[in-house]
DNA sequence: TAGGGTACTATAAATAATGTAAGTAATGTC
DNA sequence: GACATTACTTACATTATTTATAGTACCCTA
């Protein structure tokens, strides 16, 4: 995360396949490593981030904080903070981002069946 | 690619979230930065190793094995050899590789759709 | 004998992504 | 005044992925 080279050949290479491949772009964006169970967490509702923390054990406050801030980003969910001490800030879903959802489904029918070979 | 250090926290927290996680675990099989593209360029048909080197120009001879490799492993694509001089090899998608079809192209309109916002 | 074609492999280096650990700000409560 | 809460930020370390470059084996053709 932060830092890319933009005078790499890999993202001059990323660059280039996404421009000519619509579906290697989309990849792109919701290809982090928590990207994808974040916005599956984010498909039933908004939550905040402690709640986001509870649910992925694994993941560092760091990590999350990188990957809401792609996905803010990429417009794919909003940021709304609440002037409250402690403060409080809550993640949702934009409708692009809600547009994912048969994609995660198709994702996951696939990857079950995978699983099963 | 080649050598993970399966004692490191990032491949224990890789684990858990394909394991509970089937969208997840399917997105880390696809995942690789030519993965999609090749798999997008099989589905028209079988295509030999050349073949798929030309039709992505950026990518180096190393990375089209690894990536190939990598699924052939996921039992994405078979690997025909045909034993001439000099060496034919096929790569052909495997059924439930060709299954992977709807999602990419689900992929490719989402990532139109979010391209023109 | 030299060079060409095909599908690789080996090794090293560079870049990118992720993880670790500690610290910050604001305010309310004890 | 010490401590808790929440959502971060910062600096650094580690791991993962991708790129660069060169070389291999085989046989055929000139």
């Amino acid at each position: 995360m932060s830092k890319v080279k933009v005078s790499s050949t890999n993202f001059a290479n990323k660059q280039a396949l996404s421009d000519e491949c619509s579906e290697v772009y989309a990849a792109n964006i919701i290809g982090g490593q928590w990207s994808l169970a974040i916005v599956s967490w984010l498909i039933n509702g908004k939550l905040r981030f402690g709640q986001l923390k509870k649910l992925m054990p694994g993941i560092t406050e760091r990590m999350l904080t990188l990957q809401l801030r792609k996905l803010e980003e990429n417009k794919i969910v909003t940021r709304t903070v609440y002037a409250e001490i402690p403060p409080r800030v809550e993640y949702e879903l934009t409708p692009i981002g809600y547009e994912l959802k048969p994609i995660i489904k198709h994702l996951e029918i696939w990857g079950d069946k995978h699983k099963s070979l």
